[in-house]
DNA sequence: TGGTAACCGAGACGGTACGTCATGTCTTATT
DNA sequence: AATAAGACATGACGTACCGTCTCGGTTACCA
């Protein structure tokens, strides 16, 4: 309705979006990062070159664009507790960089984005920021079960609210992420289970009582202990 | 006499080696990861090109040789306290990470590294394993101060520690990481505290009686309670 | 309508084409064909080094190409006698091959033809059969002035009249070439008049009557005789 | 005697200079002028790239002394008359320039010296001249025979011998290569008879007497005649 | 018989050019 | 005006040889 800015000559096509988009995963499997050119994916996607620059600006902001899409697949069942949300989302989000069109690309944008503000802000609005609610809504629900204490009133309460899910989220996929890919070793669901273990006591034994996850006991709880 | 593996031809200079890799690094500073050309870093080391190939059979090789050096700077100064060397060990890896070198460098050799095991090999051997022996004496002193419960006895019990240091060391790095490259947030002592509040938490409440650590009063707790 | 190979996409830049060949002919003088490099001449020509290779395999190949045009120079005036007209052409063959950018570059692709195929085809097709019809040309006004017998009639005639030009050719531009680039000595007018007395009563004296010209005495023909 | 400028140290190997000069010569023949090099020449000859450089200043140099020899092959055998001498020297020359390592040098080499006058007098002395003597030779022998006068008296005549035997030799050995490596047609029996004719008859022409080969009737007088 | 001086192999070195590849822009003609 | 095709300027790539330079070690002559 509003946007009636574009009149004039042909529309650009939404189809060889598609095809361009489907094209970079393709080639980010096929090749990685490195191996990945632009005239390739046109190639693939039966495209000109053209066509891709018309449309991103850069080889890093089209392939932000193909993955953002993947990780809008996480998702946080409910399993009715938190320690089982938790794992749930650490075994999924591990299962998602273990692809290969993910593996390859998320560390080499972020690395781009080291000394590119734009890309920097793309990712964190495409990719980052849209993950975080995953933290925002598993808290809810654990404050809604009891699990967590209420946040604070007041805007003070609000900003440690916004803090504490910024660390966690920096610590769950932090911890995930350097174990992936850094550590190169695979996340099993026996280390999902110590880190979520360590988390949930860490969360717990600073305010209020003791939550009923923390009573349970954990079959292995050694492997997660210090 | 066994070590005589190089008698014939002229030596490698060593002089070169140094040239390069310092020069690398300043590369790294001027121009980042994506900037850093194998034939600048040769001029800019008064070196020929086939100096460089010679020596590394890539451009990330040489890069991890060079920024190596950087992580070996990080120290356990003892502190008195875990909490005070956690802390501590946070900031000087943040602030490495801060240094343009790191931060371009590492993120990116981390994501050529996804298809390439020799170097996947060379990072965690150069790198990653080196500083594992942070988390370890810290976790030693601690042990000695009381903080900590003693390794359980046994090969299960050394098993279980190895894991224990292999997840705290994948938590502190990656948190660290994850928060200064991909939220791309700096790392502030506030941070760091809260992050260490919930690691020692996290290890004290599962395993015996509460450490002594855990009954001094965070002032501002509540900046990294859920 | 049979002729449109090329339909799509940018066309090649006919001006590229003639600067790059004009970049090699006085690249050729000033280096020589030693010293001659793809990138100098695309320098000099303005053009990147791609653009030398769409379209020609070889340094060799586009030398070719570009002293060819020179070879093109060669007329045969009508002096009015086959002596006349021999002269002429031998000296003005010479001074071709005196020019820097022939001398050097004719005998270095002659050179790798020797192990090229398609080079040798192509130096036959662009220099060496459009020169043979000077020697066709100047056989066929000889024979209208009857300083030379008229072909023998048939098919063996025509193929006994086409070995006498192909032995006329080798003869003439081989011992200019052999003086001039292997015997290292300037080709002389007096030289010129030696070598044409004998190849004219090489040729005269086998067939038929005694020509015209050899009736001529020719001034300093102890020069040439033997 | 004169010749103690060497007194001490290691005298230089002799074997060292055969193995090179042959390794030239298979390289030569396996890779053609283009594909030789110094280092394949050297560890060919089991020896050090030094060892070449110490005896010659270039590649060029080396390799017209590797094929000096092959021409030092070439004989006048007396066969009786002009006409068979001139016949077999063509034939043998063209042989030799049918062989692989003469093919590609001699022109390779000659294209070099175009802009090299060290490199194009060792061509001289050590190729050209040498072979000059077959003309010399034959020449004497045919004014034995009385097939050709005698030298003119005085210097001048001397003078005039020397013109004369420079130009045979022009035309022999230009004609021979032109038609081998330019034209890139073999000689074969035939063709070396047709220039021998053209020869001969341009010889005997202008001086003195007709001599006695020009009255042995060739059978394919038709395919030399103009 | 022990120096000494030039030789030798090996191979690293600073260079230069190679021919290829990808980038991002531009010209065509077509839709 | 967007498109497919492909030529274009640019610039880095990794390789190959060049001719020079260290090395450790080997002869042959001479004192």
């Amino acid at each position: 309705m509003a946007d009636s800015a574009r009149r004039t000559g042909r529309p650009r096509s939404a189809a060889a979006d598609r095809a361009i988009l489907d094209a970079t995963r393709s080639a980010l499997v096929e090749l990685g990062w490195g191996g990945l050119t632009m005239g390739d994916v046109a190639m693939r996607a039966g495209v000109a070159k053209t066509t891709l620059y018309r449309r991103w600006a850069s080889k890093s902001e089209m392939v932000v664009d193909a993955v953002a899409v993947l990780f809008d697949e996480l998702e946080l069942p409910d399993l009715g507790s938190l320690r089982a949300d938790v794992e749930s989302v650490v075994l999924a989000f591990a299962a998602l960089l273990e692809r290969p069109e993910t593996k390859t690309a998320l560390m080499a944008v972020v690395a781009e984005a080291t000394r590119d503000d734009a890309l920097r802000t793309r990712i964190r609005t495409t990719i980052v920021e849209r993950q975080k609610h995953l933290v925002v809504e598993g808290r809810r629900r654990a404050q809604a079960r009891g699990e967590l204490p209420p946040d604070p009133p007041g805007p003070e309460g609000a900003a440690a609210a916004d803090r504490a899910v910024d660390l966690v989220f920096d610590v769950i996929a932090g911890a995930v992420v350097h174990r992936s890919l850094v550590s190169a070793e695979s996340v099993t669901p026996v280390w999902a289970r110590a880190l979520t273990a360590l988390l949930l006591h860490g969360l717990s034994s600073t305010t209020g009582p003791a939550p009923k996850t923390a009573a349970e006991p954990a079959p292995d709880d050694r492997s997660g202990g210090a």
